[in-house]
DNA sequence: TCTGGGGTCCTAAAGCAA
DNA sequence: TCTGTTGCTTTAGGACCC
């Protein structure tokens, strides 16, 4: 391991509440909720005003709103968040070529291979610079650790929010470590920390003295081993950048049970063809193809089938998922279907030969007459959705967000990230002044530039989305772009 | 008011081949 | 030829992460 706090971990504090406050002013200093709004939907992301009324990620919406039934509830807009967070991404890669992003709104940089510091006093310098960029940039916040581990680094971002810096000094980091519950390090969920409270182990330190013979007996051979290494401190994990997709998988909640058989069968259809869109869009073919059912009692199955060679043929994918779905029982209704592909491949021509010739039978239409994309009809206006916290033009009030909608009218607040709270208006949702609007940036284009050149050169602004190649040369932290 | 959606990794059983 | 061992692949499930 090495000897000075080089691994840095950033976290954004709230971030999809954060950039939500930060486009809408009139949310500032408020609790705002950003998960699922139907009827089994989940919190996301809650602002730390709400988090004081009890609100976390994960908690069902239902309890969110008796817990803060005065809160802003707003639906994700992922685009959005994934423009923010490749801005946020750019900063770091402008540290370090290592930067190993773990969602949107966190990743790990080495600032050693980066060049950029080598010990406590540059880490941390690199670290408060790196912080007050964001915030030039995003007009966001974010937290920071710095350790000389993954692991530590982590914890470190955790104490440090929100909006802070804190670095784990080598050295310090067992006798810190030790009186912390075993809930914070990495793998170490509700079944495991139940599993360990039961067998008298509460904290760090507790696991350490079981030994790491017991540790193995009780979790298994790899998770004992790690969790015993991670409860030392020892952690040697790199920071990889880019790593490759193994699977990829939609699936969908449904808002009441699904109990018509035809009806589960149409929706496995339609969620393979998703499936199968996401897969060609990322350049990508795959060999196994798995069915999910949740029941009504939520208990979870998977079947999967795994073909001859790799296919992103969605007739393909359809059929399996179809004879997949003949082998469970969706008696008493289901909840949840999902469709995925792993065992991914590169997608080539030879890889659709060898599945045809293997299939035998599955020659229909060439696959490049399918479109990609099913061509949306334009929705009439009295059909238009207005989801809660979208953002709208008015013709005459300019831009603003939707703040609810229902019994045929929709309410606006007219407002932007720059401008003051704004006043709200409510119209009918067939007003055909009103229309959807793509959001504003965050910063006004003036006040962008990070505060010194290092992030500065050549900000070009990639898609998120884009799909990553994996031509396999060398197989490392090249990033390759279409 | 029950409990999202996208993933990763590990384990264990079963089938098969050498 | 029979039996046992080993190892790989497929399948199913579970835990965990954000």
């Amino acid at each position: 391991m090495r000897t000075a706090p080089t691994i840095l971990h950033l976290d954004m504090d709230a971030f999809y509440a954060s950039v939500e406050q930060a486009s809408k002013p009139s949310l500032r200093g408020k609790a705002v909720v950003v998960g699922g709004l139907g009827p089994r939907g989940v919190v996301a992301t809650a602002s730390y005003e709400a988090r004081v009324f009890g609100v976390h990620s994960a908690m069902p919406m239902g309890q969110a709103r008796r817990l803060a039934p005065n809160a802003a509830y707003l639906v994700p807009r992922f685009s959005l968040y994934r423009s923010i967070s490749e801005r946020v991404m750019e900063l770091l890669r402008a540290l370090s070529p290592l930067v190993e992003p773990l969602s949107l709104d966190e990743a790990f940089v080495d600032l050693e291979a980066g060049g950029v510091a080598w010990d406590e006093r540059s880490a941390r310098l690199a670290g408060v610079k790196l912080r007050a960029d964001i915030r030039a940039v995003t007009g966001l916040t974010g937290s920071v650790g710095l350790a000389a581990s993954k692991m530590l680094a982590k914890i470190a971002s955790e104490e440090a929010k929100p909006d802070g810096l804190v670095v784990i000094e080598p050295g310090t980091e067992r006798a810190m470590l030790g009186p912390m519950p075993v809930r914070i390090l990495p793998g170490v969920g509700p079944a495991t920390g139940d599993h360990l409270r039961r067998a008298g182990i509460t904290t760090v330190e507790e696991i350490v003295e079981a030994g790491e013979d017991e540790l193995v007996r009780l979790l298994g051979q790899a998770h004992g081993h790690g969790l015993y290494a991670m409860a030392l401190a020892r952690d040697d994990r790199p920071v990889v950048a880019e790593r490759e997709a193994k699977s990829v998988s939609v699936e969908d909640t449904y808002d009441v049970d699904i109990h018509d058989r035809t009806r589960v069968g149409l929706e496995v259809q339609r969620l393979a063809e998703r499936c199968v869109r996401r897969l060609r869009g990322a350049g990508l073919s795959g060999r196994t193809i798995v069915l999910k059912v949740r029941r009504y009692d939520f208990s979870t199955l998977t079947r999967s089938e795994t073909l001859r060679g790799p296919t992103d043929d969605p007739a393909v994918v359809r059929e399996a998922a179809a004879r997949l779905l003949d082998s469970v029982d969706t008696t008493g209704g289901v909840r949840l279907l999902g469709v995925g592909v792993s065992g991914l491949a590169d997608y080539t021509q030879e890889d659709l030969f060898a599945q045809a010739a293997g299939e035998g039978a599955v020659a229909e239409s060439p696959v490049e007459e399918r479109p990609v994309a099913p061509t949306e009809e334009q929705p009439s206006l009295a059909e238009r959705r207005w989801p809660a916290g979208h953002d709208v033009r008015h013709a005459e009030f300019g831009h603003g967000w939707v703040q609810g909608s229902g019994l045929g009218r929709v309410t606006v607040r007219f407002e932007t990230p720059t401008s003051e709270p704004g006043r709200v208006r409510t119209f009918r949702i067939d007003d055909p002044d009103l229309e959807a609007a793509d959001p504003l940036p965050l910063v006004s284009a003036g006040e962008r530039e990070p505060a010194a050149e290092a992030g500065s050169q050549a900000v070009s602004s990639v898609p998120a989305s884009l799909p990553k190649s994996r031509s396999g040369n060398g197989g490392g932290a090249a990033t390759s772009r279409p």
